[in-house]
DNA sequence: TTTTTTCGTTGACATATGTCAAGATTTCTC
DNA sequence: GAGAAATCTTGACATATGTCAACGAAAAAA
């Protein structure tokens, strides 16, 4: 059950037994199936989650209730929405189980008892935060100032594992095109 | 030289004048001419800029030689390229003056140094990806999938500062649009 | 100041992408 | 396995945004 979350942990922090140990206990499991929500706009974001199994995503609702992706996740990721987590305001975001899965949840209270009680868990979170960061950045060159196709080919190389995992309208809506831009992109690349 | 440093480190973390002190020390106070560069796309980024006065920005260059802005910078705050200083990879970004600049430059051994001896430093940093992370993810919301008025209208909204102090051509790349489109935008909006 | 460079605006036109609607496929659910 | 949802594809058309080129205004450099 904590599997990858230990081998998240030890990636990035060495750490001894104990510590895993004390960590592991402020998690707590949770099951999710497919279309169910961790979390709903309006509310206020109280917990990160650790994904040991399954796919989810967040997305926000835009003025005319269509869905704009922000993110996907997978096994041996974290999803959350950040903002909320920090600043305690309401979320605008929905994060929602892509597939049955399997998390570990940590919330508010427990996330700031490790960070001051385990030196090695607030090492462990600034390298998660710098790595989300960097991946970020690198999203955003992959999206601004680029044409529908430039996009869609550099998310293709760098996340060829999540297309067949997810549905090619979301895909779409998290580049930032529309549905049939996407198939008609993909079919002029595949007539190459 | 170091006000603005010391007031932003005190402001996510409560340090002693010692502390302080010791972090201070491995700051180099640098200027910088308006159009000169702290980095090159090409060079490995091996520092961190802390603003004391002035503005940066960076961009990278596209294959038809464009720049593509990705972010500014001010006093009080930070800017380099946290993929390349990670990783130590060759940075594709290029990071330039604004307007001429008091810098602190932080190099990549002083920062590993901190880390590994001043945990409030730790915290420090930690805070700081914290709250990047959380920025850039609403820079993403404010840029994929909007109309050109409408990214405009978000960045006027939050960051009315900026628009009188960088050149507009700049915030349209920013933005990942022409400036050409960014002047009608604002003609139209003007003759409202 | 004068000169030069950078920056912003405008027009005419080209084009990529969005919109709407219908039908075909695939995938879930019972 | 049958029916129901969800997803993907395609066409016709609308429209936002990009491109190219020229000019004027503003700012920097000399």
């Amino acid at each position: 059950m904590f599997e990858l979350l230990i081998k998240s942990i030890q990636a990035k922090v060495p750490s001894t037994e104990e510590e895993l140990q004390l960590c592991k206990s402020h998690f707590t499991p949770k099951r999710l199936r497919r279309k169910q929500f961790l979390l709903q706009e309006g509310d206020v974001c109280n917990r990160t989650a650790f994904i040991e199994k399954g796919a989810m995503y967040s997305y926000t609702t835009d003025a005319k209730g269509g869905q704009r992706v922000m993110q996907f996740a997978f096994e041996g990721f974290w999803i959350s929405d950040l903002y909320s987590f920090f600043t305690r305001e309401e979320s605008k975001l929905n994060i929602e189980a892509l597939e049955d899965c399997e998390l570990l949840l940590l919330d508010h209270e427990q996330h700031e008892y490790l960070l001051k009680n385990v030196p090695q868990y607030e090492t462990y979170t600034r390298i998660l935060y710098q790595n989300a960061y960097v991946a970020l950045q690198q999203r955003l060159e992959g999206t601004i100032g680029l044409t529908a196709e430039e996009k869609y080919s550099k998310f293709a190389e760098q996340y060829s594992a999540i297309i067949n995992r997810v549905p090619q309208h979301l895909i779409a809506s998290y580049l930032g095109i529309t549905p049939e831009t996407l198939s008609r992109i993909r079919k002029q690349i595949a007539s190459r």
